[in-house]
DNA sequence: AACGTGACAAGGC
DNA sequence: AGCCTTGCCACGT
């Protein structure tokens, strides 16, 4: 099997494992990854993703718990769209990183 | 092989 | 609250 094509092979794979109703910043993602403070790399590689792929990007939002697209557009209804879908609550167009965040809830696991 | 770019983030005004 | 600057670095030209 093919090793690694590139960093955001090891992204995506990190992306696959949020939980269905949590969120993560593109800065938690990085360090998840093993790549800390390359959250840019992390928006290149969602940029990249292939259309038919099962990777959740629409869990993936910035670390001011908004969405990287501009308001109004389509891309920005549809991800906002699908979160709410799976449970997540918008409020005043931002989501709460305590309650629906990845990191908190990785601590309260522990 | 240099250069511009990006679905970011944090800090300064 | 916004706008600007800087750090970050893999990729396609």
């Amino acid at each position: 099997m093919p090793k690694e094509q590139g960093r955001y092979q090891l992204i995506w794979q990190t992306v696959k494992q949020i939980p269905k109703g949590r969120v993560a910043s593109y800065a938690d993602i990085a360090a998840l990854t093993g790549l800390p403070g390359q959250q840019r790399l992390v928006g290149y590689a969602l940029h990249n993703l292939p259309r038919n792929s099962d990777v959740p990007w629409q869990r993936v939002i910035n670390a001011q718990g908004k969405i990287s697209f501009p308001p109004r557009t389509a891309r920005y209804r549809k991800q906002k769209a699908l979160l709410e879908k799976e449970g997540v609550v918008f409020e005043k167009g931002k989501v709460d990183m305590e309650k629906f965040g990845v990191m908190p809830w990785l601590e309260r696991m522990s």
